[in-house]
DNA sequence: AAACAATCTGCAAACGATTTGCAATTCACT
DNA sequence: AGTGAATTGCAAATCGTTTGCAGATTGTTT
């Protein structure tokens, strides 16, 4: 893979309702304020930060989860697991897999995106080698950031 | 991380009882048995398989609960994730860090270790460029094995 | 604009992995 | 055998997540 910039240019409101107006779901408010927060947050959120960011008459967690899965499935957005026992989710471009990885501070869980990702020789070697096909990976960098290393 | 084989060569069990006793920790029916059952075990175990590994007189899967967690902070096993929800523990030898990774099908749960690992030379230019110490990964590689390939 | 059917949502109960309080038990050592 | 620290079993509690179900919404059709 290729690394590539990831200013994510924050998608349009229209873009992503009609991605699922396309396929016949429906417009919620809940769904709108998820879409909403996620826009706004460069970094993969769980379900519970999206929860406690929705505004006034929030919505039920429940009604969070059940959309993260709906958006996971229509590949809208893309799940992430650091490991802390909570799933995150960010938002992908239509055209883009989401493909990526980070590094979190294991002090305060600042995450920054990175653009490096595992050589992908190396991973064509590994399916190979081994006769598995469709091989991908899951990779996350931790570390302590600098504010946290005082 | 050079590349080393991975024949685990199992260790004794003398030498894992000598660890506990070390640690002034005691070397309980419950425990030995875990050991056993880890070094019989080339693969991550989850908890549960471990409990369901049991002999006769099971114990209480609190107790491994409680054990895994005394020989990970002994650095006698290494915590695994494959994203599944579960953990899963290996035994690690004494002068090792047991840092390695898996290639796991994603039909069948079939796991394979790996000796590759993320270039050494890369993570640094991560952890350098963001200002953050004591980088280190998480990866797992998933993918379909030649048996559920059919 | 009223009507419909499919899709959603809230709520509460259910789940699976993991943790914890506590009293009873076991281990290492004298 | 005796003692204190370390452990275990058991049950209850947590946490993230899922699910059943009745009532509420939405997009579309008359």
């Amino acid at each position: 893979m290729k690394p590539h910039a990831h200013p994510h240019k924050r998608q349009e409101m229209s873009a992503l309702t009609s991605r699922l107006r396309r396929q016949s779901r429906k417009i919620t408010g809940p769904r709108a304020a998820i879409l909403e927060i996620l826009r706004r947050h460069p970094h993969p959120l769980t379900n519970r930060e999206i929860f406690s960011e929705m505004p006034g008459g929030r919505c039920d967690l429940a009604t969070i989860y059940r959309s993260m899965h709906l958006l996971e499935e229509m590949g809208m957005v893309k799940r992430f697991d650091f490991g802390d026992g909570a799933a995150r989710f960010e938002l992908v471009g239509e055209n883009d897999d989401g493909h990526h990885h980070h590094l979190v501070c294991t002090k305060c869980s600042e995450v920054v995106e990175i653009e490096e990702c595992f050589p992908e020789k190396i991973e064509k070697r590994i399916a190979a080698r081994n006769g598995f096909k469709a091989v991908t990976h899951k990779l996350e960098f931790f570390g302590i950031c600098p504010d946290c290393q005082r």
